[in-house]
Parts: structure tokens; sequence; C-alpha cells
DNA sequence: AACACCCCCTGTCGGC
DNA sequence: TGCCGACAGGGGGTGT
């Protein structure tokens, strides 16, 4: 489920597996995941040292030597895989589905990084030297729900020109970058405000933003906290499994909880499922206004 | 300009 | 048991 926490989960799994290596190969299973690989993808990757391993929105970002960045998307059903060539089979079974296997980086420390995508909608791209915050795929980002400077203020500010239904603009990558179905859903179930409120009206309040908003803003915040929290936790018993990084269960409050009882306190409601545009929202329309 | 809609692809699950 | 449709964590492109 590679929404802002998974992906932050395998960025924090990559990091020390990759950054100080050497690239020593790049093995391409297929010329395309989602998208073709850019322009001499395997060159521009082979023999350089990665100097870092960051994060923007659902985006991972490998820093190289050379100063470019390769830019890579789990898409719906991407995940990474770590073997140790020196630690052996015992260690790291093989993936159930090699057949997935899309992308093989060996680095000089013996270590294997493997990029296995059943569904292929996560692709890889490389960014040029300094051109990062410019390239197309990262250039209308909007703002990271867990910076310092995101608050019910600037989040009233970025939804008061929608006037899409609550849930859609949450999901807008342009408004806020890193929110997926699940933890949109259960970010509006914490803060009690309806899918289907138009999200504009919560901006409008005199002399700052309203309750709403201030409700929503933490809601996000800790919503995504603790799924990180949640996945660090997992992620250390999941590669004493099978090394890789990419799914980890949850137990929601609304999500894909559809016809059970609402968990809030108090609350004698049954969650309810509707699309919008397009994808499931749950939601408890008891307590949820 | 800012939506809603459909599509990409494979796998799984529930209903008949 | 098997078949078939619905649906799945995302987002890009198109049409209104």
């Amino acid at each position: 489920m590679p929404e802002l926490p998974e992906v932050e989960t395998v960025r924090r799994g990559l990091a020390p597996a990759m950054i100080g290596a050497r690239i020593e190969t790049v093995e391409l299973r297929r010329g395309d995941i989602r998208f073709p690989f850019p322009p001499r993808f395997r060159e521009r990757l082979t023999g350089k040292r990665i100097t870092d391993v960051a994060r923007r929105a659902k985006f991972l970002l490998v820093k190289l030597d050379s100063g470019e960045t390769l830019i890579a998307h789990l898409g719906m059903s991407g995940s990474f895989r770590i073997e140790d060539e020196r630690v052996g089979e015992f260690y790291t079974p093989r993936s159930k589905d090699p057949k997935h296997d899309h992308v093989v980086l060996r680095l000089d420390s013996g270590k294997t990084i493997t990029f296995n995508d059943p569904r292929r909608f996560g692709f890889m791209d490389l960014a040029e030297d300094g051109g990062l915050d410019a390239h197309p795929r990262l250039a209308g980002l909007g703002l990271e729900p867990l910076s310092d400077s995101f608050d019910a203020a600037r989040l009233a500010a970025l939804l008061a020109s929608s006037g899409a239904p609550l849930k859609s603009a949450l999901l807008d990558q342009k408004r806020i970058a890193g929110l997926g179905n699940i933890y949109a859903c259960e970010a509006l179930w914490r803060a009690k405000l309806s899918p289907f409120r138009p999200a504009g009206r919560l901006a409008r309040a005199r002399g700052g933003p309203t309750k709403a908003a201030t409700a929503l803003a933490e809601a996000i915040r800790a919503v995504l906290k603790e799924a990180i929290d949640a996945g660090g936790s997992t992620l250390r018993d999941h590669r004493q499994a099978d090394g890789a990084l990419g799914y980890f269960q949850h137990s929601f409050d609304v999500y894909d909880r559809e016809g059970k009882p609402c968990r809030r306190t108090g609350c004698r409601g049954t969650i309810a499922r509707d699309m919008q545009s397009g994808r499931s929202t749950f939601y408890c329309r008891r307590c949820q206004k």
C-alpha cells in the first residue's frame, strides 16, 4: 500500500543498504515498467555511488555522486527487495514471483536491490544534475504534509480554490502530496469530516482557519506519523522474514471496513462505502459531518 | 482552469 | 470446481 507512510518506510529500509555503495551492474528485465526507461538508463546508473535516499510525496529519490537522481515510484504494487549475496540463501529466500522482478541493482557491498511490480504501475526515471525540482514528475507536487510548513492555515489555503468534495481534494497531489485513498479516508474519519463536504468551504472563516481545517490538518499529520511508526516497527520483522520492502498490514479505522461498526467511542454508526471519482470512500455517516 | 472519467496491468476474491 | 466480474494502495491523458 504505497502511500506516503509506506514509501517512507521503504526509504528507511533502503537507505542503510544503499547509501555509500556503488552500483556495479544494472539489470533491466524489460524495456519499460509503466513508462520506458529514460535514455541511457543503465549507463547513467552504472559505476555511480549512492549519496542519499530521500523521498518526495510518494516518490523515492536515490541521489548519485554524478549529481543525477534516480526517481522511483511504486505505483500500486511495487516493492523493493534487499538481498545480501554474502549472507546467502538461508537469510534471503527468493521472492514468490520473480517473474515480476523488473530491475536488479548489484552494489559493490555485495547487496542486491530488486524492484518487483506485478501490475507495472510503478516507474523509474532520472533527473539530471540540478534538475530535480523542475523534473516533470515532481514539478507540480504540492505541500509535504509532514513538513514544518504544513498547518491548518496552509491546508485551508490549499483547499480554498477547490470545488471538489473534500476527499477528492485530499487525493489531489498538486495540493497536498502523499495522501492516497487509505489515509485520506482515515484522516477524514479522525477529523469527523464528511468526505462529501465541499473542500473550498473549509477555508472560509474570519481571522484564520476553520475548526474543521484545524482538525483535518492535525488528523492528517497524526495518521501519517502513526502509520510510519507502525511501518518502521513492522519493517524489522518483515526483513527478517524475506527482505522485502513494500507492503505492511496496518489496522485501519474505516478503510475496507464496510458494514462494520464505527470504532469511535460512543458512536453507533456503521461504516459505509461509496464511490468518489472512481475510488472507494469508506466513512461513517453518523459521526462524519 | 479545474474537475470527472477511463485507462494502463496483474492478481485475488466472492458469487453463481 | 471453475468461470466471470468487480475491485485493488496511483496517476497520466483526455474531454468537458
